[in-house]
DNA sequence: GATCTCACG
DNA sequence: GACGTACGTGAGATCC
């Protein structure tokens, strides 16, 4: 039916549940989801409609109606809605984001607390009537139907994609044919045979084709229960005798109400110009490009607000940032946040450094929008740069007004307030400013949030959680950055160097920021229930790590320097072997220069190919060995000398700190997207271990003086976590059994007894098993076995077939991961698979491996980090006199005195055991030495 | 800064 | 039927 013809003004009521309902199920077999994981199906629909309408429908007048609270009909019948699902958790999270998209519409939502949509809409649409305009009733629901009469009318919105429906009229001239009733009998109609999704019961027995010609024999619900004893279907009969009242309460239930005490405000509903910028941002927040442009093409801004900037542009935030310079200010400060009991701290250093750092000033924000500098230790060049004029004391420069010293009695409220436990303090990044504090001997006790942190928890896979980018995004605010403050390159002078008044806005700016984003992250971590992994595990964590960076660990120097000597000479020999082979002289580490030497000059064949040509790394040379050529292995021994010399022997003494004489890595706690670790500057995480000659670097990493090492580290975890998951029964025995799980599981692929099993079949079912964690196809299975395609592929069935609960599991996983967006860990830590949605095979069976790992890669992290936080907790407390090094994912590295190691061994593994209880036991395996090799 | 290679779990 | 083919990291060397 096209649409009617227009005589009157027209105002629109879109029942608003109806649409988001409708727009949420539309996608659910193929969600919209944005790179942060949210999920924007109901929000994208319910924008293209409301754009639709406005663009299409041109309304004179338009609302849209939510119901609010628990409806009249709950009291009439409390099974009213009782078998309605509750609403899915993401359309729940969605339904804020579709309040602001409906206000940056500038559409009024109308809702009556204790009242349905429907009821609201019923009362609007007779009033409009009233008011002389035609109301158009916007819902598929069927209902509205019985409020159809003249100037009222119907509008069921289409649908596009690929399952496109028609959008559909229904007013006075075809509501009869749609239902078989007239608008006035729908609430018959509708008492008669119920409704099942909003559990009315009507009358069980009587189906739409008896209730049409009751309705058109006998006319309302009354009239029809009056002749009851008239009726020739004795099915209907019986039913009606039995269920008159049923059929009594179903008429009232879904009949809508038309006096409420609601007024139809007509210029308030008068359609408005959409609050363009809002729009837009908001657009640009939930990810909807194609959107946001089609609404830009559609809408050209209007002269009068175009070419202003004030769109495009990030703001710069109004903040007020003080520069403290007295005692008195710094006291009234102190007492402002102790009174808070929360605020925001950041320190300012000369180095990225937290070990080689040296602290000169603080910025403290204690409300929004606040923030102060506290210069300790800035100071001037003069004029003949070079001569430092200014130090540690606030006299020693006219130009530099520095605070009192950090560690005078002035200041002991200041170092009193950061050590207070009770008073909350807030920060980008703590563990960098626990550190630099902690070598001051202030000891930061108190975090409650740290911003950077909280970023990594809400978008794990994000690029980057620094400052500027979280400020940009989350509070379209450019923030200043460092380089504007102390130059670049050559020309960057140290922070302290920095003139006063640009060092506060620059440093109170990031006290204030991070305060804001703190506000922001806090509400937006407890909506998706990841309190718990931000509180009781990353947050304690922060401590741990840096109790670990502070420690270090100690190297045999003179070690290194015999075993570069060593691996020079080795070197040398090679390279000469290398060029007579070659025939020339080359720079064996340029790929390039390579590539001409192997598959030009020597025409070697091109087995794999990277973007640039093609590959010769160690897959290849090892092929080419393998056809017998003597290059490919020289060239494999040089690389492998080469890259332990230069990567490891020679770098790991150039980091050894002069203050400590240990070496200080970084752990990174917000890079990893599984939930790892990872280790910077140097990282320690990669120390060879797998070759002969490697694995001697270990011996290299030694215990302080009368201390030895001792390691633990959990055997097959991630193994452990798959069998946990999957339940998978003969998964599960394997392990409980407490045999070897490599064994069990040759055996059971290649159906032979236990005792059967070779060492080449249990290595072969060990591949498989790693292989299946990371979802490997046979084809890289066989390459790596060294077998057909065929025979790994009958492995990997042979493996499923041996396991199902496995298979379940991990396609549980990539349909989770499909309909949801997301897969979690054991402490429900997301990590967002966008890959997934991908139109591209590629792109989305990457991000099917993806989903199939993070869950077991990522809960194994949370195990470790839970382990080391009770470790941490434990040694501090004095239960050991142990020091924790180093975490290398499922290993931890202990120093402690000679003569704890075997009470430290048992303290560590009862506590890695007990890290969480799963359906298999934790085991753990730990070893004792006087170097990190002897540990094995 | 991008690319390649290779060290670890 | 082809696609391209195992997850997660960081560092050093070379090239452009």
């Amino acid at each position: 039916m096209e649409k009617p013809e227009k005589t009157r003004e027209r105002l629109y009521l879109i029942d608003g549940y109806a649409l988001i309902y409708r727009a949420f199920f539309a996608l659910i077999s193929r969600p919209l989801v944005s790179s942060r994981g949210e999920n924007t199906s109901a929000a994208f629909g319910v924008a293209r409609f409301l754009i639709k309408i406005i663009d299409q429908h041109q309304p004179d007048y338009l609302g849209m109606v939510f119901d609010a609270g628990d409806s009249e009909r709950v009291e009439m019948y409390p099974q009213y809605k009782a078998t309605r699902e509750k609403m899915p958790d993401e359309l729940a999270l969605s339904i804020p984001r579709i309040r602001q998209l409906v206000e940056a519409f500038r559409i009024p939502v109308l809702e009556l607390q204790g009242y349905e949509a429907d009821d609201v809409i019923g009362t609007l649409a007779g009033k409009a009537v009233d008011a002389g305009l035609e109301a158009v009733i916007v819902s598929g629901d069927k209902d509205f139907y019985q409020l159809i009469r003249p100037h009222v009318c119907l509008l069921n919105p289409g649908r596009g994609g690929p399952t496109a429906v028609e959008e559909e009229w229904v007013d006075e001239r075809n509501a009869h044919e749609r239902l078989g009733v007239a608008p006035k009998h729908v609430v018959d109609y509708l008492g008669l045979i119920g409704d099942s999704s909003d559990n009315v019961p009507g009358v069980s027995g009587i189906g739409p084709k008896t209730a049409i010609q009751l309705i058109e024999q006998y006319g309302s619900i009354e009239d029809i229960i009056a002749h009851t004893a008239e009726i020739k279907s004795k099915r209907a009969r019986e039913a009606l005798e039995a269920f008159a009242d049923s059929a009594r309460l179903s008429r009232r239930l879904v009949t809508i109400r038309e006096d409420l005490a609601v007024d139809l405000d007509t210029e308030a509903l008068r359609v408005r110009e959409p609050d363009r910028v809002a729009l837009k941002d908001l657009f640009l927040d939930l990810e909807f490009n194609t959107l946001a442009r089609e609404f830009a093409a559609a809408h050209p801004t209007a002269p009068a607000d175009a070419g202003d900037g004030a769109e495009a542009a990030p703001n710069r935030l109004a903040g007020d940032y003080r520069l403290l310079s007295t005692t008195e200010e710094v006291h009234a400060l102190v007492a402002q946040a102790r009174e808070a009991g929360r605020f925001a701290v950041d320190t300012e250093t000369d180095s990225k450094d937290p070990m080689r750092a040296t602290l000169c000033g603080i910025s403290i924000g204690v409300v929004v929008g606040e923030a102060f500098y506290l210069p300790f230790r800035h100071r001037t060049r003069g004029p003949d740069q070079g001569e430092l004029l200014g130090d540690a004391t606030p006299d020693a420069d006219a130009g530099v007004r520095n605070l009192p010293d950090l560690h005078s009695p002035e200041m002991q409220p200041l170092l009193d307030l950061l050590e207070d436990e009770t008073i909350e303090k807030v920060g980008q990044n703590l563990k960098y400013d626990f550190l630099v504090f902690r070598r001051e001997g202030i000891d930061l006790r108190g975090i409650a949030f740290d911003t950077m942190v909280a970023s990594y928890i809400l978008e794990p896979g994000r690029r980057e959680h620094g400052m500027d980018s979280l400020a940009l995004q989350h509070l379209d605010h450019r923030t200043i950055t460092y380089e504007e403050v102390a130059g670049k390159g050559k020309a960057q002078i140290p922070f302290a160097e920095v003139e006063l008044e640009t060092a506060c806005n620059y440093a109170a700016e990031d006290a204030d920021i991070t305060l804001r984003l703190a506000d922001k992250f806090g509400p937006e971590m407890q909506a998706l229930e990841l309190d718990h992994l931000f509180r009781d595990v990353e947050l304690p964590l922060v401590h741990v790590l840096a109790e670990m960076e502070y420690n270090g660990i100690r190297i045999d120097e003179p070690f290194f320097a015999r075993m570069s000597e060593e691996l020079r000479a080795t070197q040398s020999q090679l390279e000469r072997e290398i060029y007579a082979e070659a025939g020339e002289e080359f720079n064996i580490g340029s790929t390039p220069q390579l590539r001409e030497i192997l598959f030009g000059k020597l025409g070697l064949p091109v087995i794999k190919k990277t973007k640039t040509g093609a590959s010769t790394d160690v897959d290849v040379l090892q092929a080419l060995a393998a056809q017998g050529h003597r290059l490919p292995t020289l060239l494999m021994q040089y690389r492998q000398v080469d890259k332990l010399r230069g990567t490891y022997v020679d770098a790991l003494p150039l980091m050894v700190n002069p203050e400590t004489g240990r070496i200080h890595t970084s752990f990174n706690q917000t890079v990893a997207a599984t939930g790892r670790l990872s280790s910077t500057d140097p990282n320690l995480q990669n120390i060879p271990i797998r070759t002969e000659m490697g694995a001697e670097i270990r011996r290299g990493f030694i215990p302080a003086e009368g201390n030895v090492f001792v390691s633990a580290d959990y055997s097959q975890i991630e193994l452990r976590i798959l069998a946990h998951y999957s339940g998978d029964e003969a998964f599960v025995t394997a392990f409980r059994s407490g045999a070897d799980i490599h064994r069990q599981t040759a055996a059971l692929i290649f159906e032979v007894p236990v005792e059967s099993v070779t060492k080449e079949m249990r290595d072969r079912a060990k591949t498989v098993n790693f292989g299946i964690i990371y979802g490997q196809g046979p084809f890289s299975l066989a390459q790596q076995l060294g077998i057909s395609q065929a025979e790994a592929k009958a492995f990997i069935e042979a493996y499923f077939e041996r396991f199902p609960g496995v298979r379940r599991y991990l396609d549980e996983q990539i349909e989770l991961a499909r309909t949801r967006g997301y897969v979690e860990t054991l402490t429900g830590r997301r990590r967002y698979i966008p890959e997934i949605q991908s139109r591209n095979w590629n792109v989305r069976a990457f991000g099917e491996r993806a989903a199939t790992n993070a869950p077991i890669q990522g809960s194994s992290a949370d195990l470790i980090k839970i382990a080391m936080i009770r470790i941490q907790n434990d040694i501090a407390a004095g239960m050991v006199p142990a020091k924790m090094l180093l975490q290398v994912h499922d290993e931890l590295l202990f120093e402690t005195p000679i003569g704890t190691e075997d009470a430290v061994r048992e303290f560590v593994r009862e506590r890695m055991e007990g890290a969480a209880t799963l359906n298999v036991p934790l085991k753990v395996a730990g070893g004792v030495g006087s170097s990190w090799f002897e540990t094995k």
